[in-house]
Order: C-alpha cells, then sequence, then structure tokens
DNA sequence: GGTCAGATACTCGGATACCGATTGTCCGAGTCAGGGAGG
DNA sequence: CCTCCCTGACTCGGACAATCGGTATCCGAGTATCTGACC
C-alpha cells in the first residue's frame, strides 16, 4: 500500500498553474525545469489529468497545460482519482465463500462481506475528506512569495 | 495505489480466530484449508501480526495461533498496520524545495509543505475510522450461523 | 508405576525464484507560429 | 505595404522496454509434545 509519485507532481503541478493563473499555457518541459524532473515522465502522469477534464492541453508552439477549471472547482479527490484510479484500495475477494463457507447457504452472502464494509465505510472516511479540500485551499496555505517566484522562474527560462 | 491481499486474510483469520473463542490454537495448515489460501504464504502473512502482539504462537504439536487479546482490543487499524506497515501512502519528496524552490529562502520551508499536510488530513481520517472499528464489531455484524460452521469445518478435518 | 531420553510434528525465520506494476523512454500525428513570395 | 501560403518546429498522445516491490515457495533451526524404554 504505497501511493506513487505521480499524485504528488500531479498536485504541485497543478498547484503551480493555479499560482500562475489564466495567462498562456506552460508545457511540460518548463513544468519540469521548475519541480526538477524528467519530463517525458511528467507528461506521461499529467496526461490522465487532461482526460479526466482537470488539465486542458493545448499543442503547437506556445502550447502546454492550463487547468481546465477555476481551482475551487477542482479538488484533491479529482487529482488522486484520475492520476492513481478510482478503484478502492481494498479488494474483496470474497474469500469468506471458500473453504469452509462453501457449505453455507447462498443467502448468507446476500449481505456484503462485513470486512469488505468496514474497510470501505474508512476509505468512504479518506476520499471524503479529499473531496473536501480543493486547490483554492492549497493557494490559500501557501506562502505569499511563492507565485510570483515560479512566475520569474519561468520567464527566465525562455 | 493498491492494497495487498495480506491484510483481506489477516482480518478474515482473526474473525474466524475470534469465532472460535478461547479454544485450541490453529495452525496456519487449518486456517489455510478455511480459506483455500496457500498454506506458506499464509504463514508469511500471519506472523507481523504475532510481532505485533494481535495473535499469539505455539510451537510444537497441537500449536498454531490464537488472539492475543479479546476482540474488544483488536481494532482493525491494528492488524492494517501490522501488516501492511505503518508509513504513510502518500510521502512527500520535498519536490517544493528543487527548481524554482530552490531560489526561496530557506525560511518559507519551515512550514511543512500544504499538499503534504492536505493528504496527511486525508490519511489521519481513514486511521481514525479503522482504529474506531474493533473484532467484535465484526463479530456483531457477521452471520449467526458462521462461528459454528467454521468450528465443524475444523474439526471434520482431523 | 515413575522417570528420563529419543522421535515427531509443528512453528518460526531467513534465503531464494517469479510475476505484475510502476517507472522510464521513444517515436509518430497534429497544430500553430513564423517567414517568404506574390499581389 | 498587405495578404496568402508554405515550411518548420514545437507540442501532445500513445506505444514500447527496464527496473522495482510484492507474490509465492522452499529449507533449516528451534521447541514442546508424545512415545517408548529403562529404573
Amino acid at each position: 500500500m504505497l501511493m506513487g509519485e505521480g499524485v504528488e507532481w500531479g498536485l504541485h503541478c497543478c498547484l503551480a498553474l493555479a499560482w500562475l493563473g489564466d495567462q498562456a499555457p506552460v508545457s511540460t518541459g518548463r513544468l519540469a525545469e521548475v519541480f526538477e524532473l524528467p519530463p517525458e515522465y511528467l507528461k506521461k502522469r499529467l496526461q490522465p489529468l487532461v482526460r479526466a477534464g482537470i488539465l486542458s492541453s493545448s499543442p503547437g508552439p506556445r502550447g502546454g497545460y492550463s487547468l481546465a477549471r477555476t481551482p475551487e472547482e477542482i479538488s484533491l479527490m479529482d487529482v488522486v482519482a484520475a492520476i492513481e484510479g478510482r478503484q478502492d484500495a481494498f479488494r474483496c475477494t470474497e474469500i469468506r465463500q471458500r473453504g469452509a463457507g462453501a457449505e453455507a447457504a447462498g443467502s448468507e452472502f446476500a449481505r456484503p462481506c462485513g470486512v469488505a464494509q468496514a474497510m470501505r465505510r474508512a476509505e468512504l472516511a479518506w476520499r471524503r475528506e479529499l473531496a473536501a479540500q480543493t486547490l483554492a485551499d492549497l493557494i490559500a496555505v501557501s506562502p505569499a512569495a511563492a507565485p510570483a517566484r515560479v512566475r520569474r522562474f519561468c520567464r527566465t527560462l525562455s
């Protein structure tokens, strides 16, 4: 049980794009230099965000990525689900029906597995907490100097 | 981000041991037949539960595993932490300090990373929900016929 | 009958293959910007 | 001087390898129980 690093990358990239505001799109190479990440691999991890409607991509020169919605409309749950997948971390394989359970009446398994229900309840709490936090909340707690620094950094690159 | 199947195995095994009550210990081979699991691998996944003080193992003939505490004193968090590890699923690699962040004042990073804080908040909600559920709660919602069936199944094996 | 030694069976712990998923890299399709020719 | 078209380069997108953690298995060491012989 270990979350891929793509989540951290995606969140920070979305936050940086939010800092930059609604100016020109930012290419993956530019974003990669902002965080010193492998450009090609970063591009691969940002593509699911485009498919999920969180980022929008512009081809051609002066192209790149930009936020598809306002920061208030992008929750952390959206980003995590887009990159890491929407399936639950705990998956019930119904081992209760195997072995000793095979002798039980089928009606006993009409109710969902109690273990799976308990794990699902915990994951729902996790998802609820992620959905309650938006990019706007991250902007609120980020250092005041960060947006200007990233903007200046992108300008000195070109 | 995907939880290992050992968590499901461990939870169901603990639940089965709780069903059986404080009778003789159950060997891994017996438990493996109850759920049709590979015996050797199941043993490897139950060992962390012994180290964590959730199960107690008895060597020699008539040996096996038994619950080390009462079901009320075993939370799902204990089992998950013992098998899956106590480290957070999201790990912050501080990419905010790299690239553009390298030019920032060091004092800016005295506060923890906002992204990591948000992710940690969600994981704490997950852990809190797991810690609130105990094996006794799982027993309460399990089918009434299950304990007797598992007991009978174990008896017909010997 | 009691006691002690040996055999047995079970568990624990580590060492060793195997597999899938994540990580990392590459090339092709599409598109917009810039430059040059023509009017 | 303005307009149009063509070339070019840059972008995204998906397809192709390599590496790592998790899965699965096995074997040796240690120990308590049981059996059997001996006193």
